[in-house]
DNA sequence: GGCATTGGCGCC
DNA sequence: AAAGGGCGCCAATGCC
């Protein structure tokens, strides 16, 4: 066996075939578990290219064409498909495959010490079947592909993506579950004080337990919120005609409720946000290590994803975050890149439009913040102005800095002005329509060329009528299905999430198998989008994080070729959205420590 | 009781 | 002409 997998990656290697399967990261990180010295073999025939998953081309298909994730099969009927294997030759082949636990596809294991020759013929075969059907599939695959004239360009960046990701969810990230139970016992108190209220309050009803507590400690309370006395509520107390939801019901949004002021409904939108902390990220933080899973191609904008639990979505109060905590010896070292889909977005608009003062303004400076350059036309004050002000901490140069960065992250995507307005808020801004609208009308001052790049977005739906196909001027990947904001968006998001993926890849790479690099004995633990975290020998933090920059902003370059990027590393001993870098006397990265 | 949808909310 | 997008997960609710 090992001899047969050697000879397999070193062929994959050399280019005489190459490896494929369903999932294949999971297969190869078995092969790592099994024969740990086939590590370095393994990870050099993802570099080179030669493994395929039939999984990721099947999602790169369905996007191509606009049906992700709910493709149309055989028999013309939209179905909800999972990609596994069964689903795509259900879909596609539009053959029947059992995939129930009544297979041998997860019993393998009984067998590890059994020779072949005394295997069930049933577990036999069902290997041989697994293998055809992945080969019929990638054969149904290339036909598709060939008559889109598209040859899933960024297959082998998300497969790479797909096994580094595997390999960090096998490696797990380590929780402070003291921490936790604490966390857990104060929402709990809280949680059952304002239950209490609600039920008096007539706002909700008790009902029976849901779900066993965590093993010695105390339940969540057991209610049920009376949703039809909760809206009559709003009804009566929102001053004028309270917002509704698309389905037309009166909104129950915590920011309709808090127009309020009715002291019920204040105690239900706390109960909800509590709750909400409790129930979604708490309760699976009891485990000292945990192995969340990540999707490498998790959304048709070749995005990842990450879920049981979704460590991209931790929130950044309320002390979850700092729950996590690196292996012992070890600190975490992390790096985002600077305003990565300012930067995507400049290299895209070079790519459709052919100028982008964007672009040019990063080509003029790798630090440039374009945040602060556009508060600056608001102020009606030169850049250095602004830059002086700035860092006296004037009060309103950054409070216009701030409605700037709301305004290069909202109308990219195509934002109106009265979504502005609402999206705004979120960020702790407060305008009016008017503001929203001379703000936008400022912005395209700003940067000249969002006109041509709408128009653009604009041209390729109505052309197709309802919907329209993005190609991406740098990867080629293709989206199609789209709608005009979709295309807006899409540009410089997927361009963000590949140039993230090839980092994660090649920074984990060195951590696991290049004993010439700074990364190397390093363990990458989180992913979220623009952001990496490491888990770094105490002793070598400025030299990883160095390095950490270096192969992050080089793989980036690689995706926007014209404009220079910039990543930072900072250290801390547990995760947190308040670190900060911090280097010593002699320059070097040293560990962020909490000082309140 | 199980399943799917809706509304809402956490993050980038 | 005008139009934020991408996720995962939870509680409530509607449907079978």
């Amino acid at each position: 066996m090992h001899r047969w997998l050697e000879n397999a990656l070193r062929g994959a290697i050399e280019g005489v075939h190459v490896l494929a399967g369903q999932y294949v990261a999971y297969d190869m990180s078995c092969i790592i578990a099994t024969f740990p010295d086939l590590e370095e073999l393994v990870w050099e025939t993802y570099r080179v290219g030669g493994v395929l998953c039939t999984s990721i081309r099947e999602k790169l298909l369905d996007i191509a064409i606009g049906v992700f994730p709910y493709p149309i099969d055989t028999t013309g009927t939209k179905t909800k498909s999972f990609y596994s294997l069964a689903d795509i030759a259900r879909v596609s082949l539009g053959m029947t495959v059992s995939k129930g636990e009544d297979t041998w596809r997860t019993r393998y294991s009984e067998l590890a010490n059994v020779p072949l020759g005394k295997w069930p013929q049933e577990a036999i075969e069902y290997a041989i079947r697994d293998a055809e059907l992945v080969s019929l599939i990638l054969e149904n695959q290339d036909e598709r592909a060939l008559g889109l004239h598209y040859d899933m360009p960024t297959q082998f960046d998300d497969v790479r993506a797909d096994f580094a990701l595997r390999m960090m969810s096998v490696w797990g990230i380590r929780v402070n579950t003291a921490r936790v139970s604490e966390l857990w016992e104060d929402s709990m108190s809280r949680l059952h004080e304002i239950a209490e209220q609600l039920v008096a309050d007539k706002v909700a009803k008790r009902t029976k337990p849901k779900d066993e507590p965590p093993p010695g400690h105390m339940p969540m309370p057991a209610i049920q919120r009376n949703m039809a006395a909760i809206r009559e509520l709003i009804e009566q107390t929102y001053p004028g005609t309270p917002p509704q939801t698309p389905g037309g019901k009166t909104s129950t949004a915590a920011e309709v409720i808090e127009e309020c002021s009715d002291p019920v409904l204040i105690d239900l939108v706390e109960f909800g946000k509590v709750q909400k902390v409790a129930s979604t990220y708490l309760t699976k933080m009891f485990e000292p290590l945990i192995h969340a899973r990540f999707d490498a191609v998790g959304g048709a904008s070749d995005r990842t994803s990450c879920r049981d639990p979704n460590l991209q979505n931790q929130p950044n109060v309320a002390g979850i975050r700092e729950c996590f905590i690196p292996s012992p010896g070890h600190v975490f070292v992390s790096a985002d890149f600077d305003s990565q889909e300012m930067r995507t977005l400049a290299q895209c608009c070079l790519d459709i439009c052919g100028k982008s003062r964007l672009a040019e303004r990063y080509q003029a400076d790798r630090h440039f913040d374009p945040h602060l350059e556009f508060a600056a036309r608001l102020a009606g004050i030169s850049v250095e102005q602004a830059a002086r002000l700035l860092a006296e901490k004037n009060e309103d140069i950054k409070a216009l800095r701030q409605q700037s960065k709301v305004c290069n992250f909202g109308f990219p995507g195509g934002m109106g002005v009265d979504t502005f307005v609402h999206y705004a808020k979120g960020w702790g801004v407060e305008i009016t329509p008017d503001r929203a609208q001379e703000l936008k009308n400022a912005w395209f001052e700003q940067w000249p060329e969002m006109y041509t790049y709408f128009r653009h977005a604009s041209n390729l739906v109505d052309f197709e009528g309802m919907s329209g196909v993005m190609i991406h001027p740098q990867s080629r990947f293709r989206r199609g299905g789209c709608t005009y904001m979709e295309i807006s968006n899409g540009y410089f998001q997927t361009l963000a999430a590949h140039a993230s993926k090839s980092a994660q890849f090649e920074v984990s790479r060195r951590c696991y198998v290049e004993p010439e690099s700074a990364l190397y004995g390093s363990r990458p633990v989180v992913f979220v989008h623009d952001e990496l975290i490491l888990e770094v020998p105490e002793f070598a933090i400025h030299e990883t994080g160095q390095e950490l920059e270096r192969v992050m902003i080089e793989k980036m370059e690689k995706w926007t070729p014209a404009i220079p990027s910039s990543a930072e590393a900072k250290a801390m001993r547990y995760w947190s959205k308040a670190a900060e870098r911090v280097v010593d006397a002699e320059g070097r990265l040293t560990v962020w420590e909490e000082t309140s």
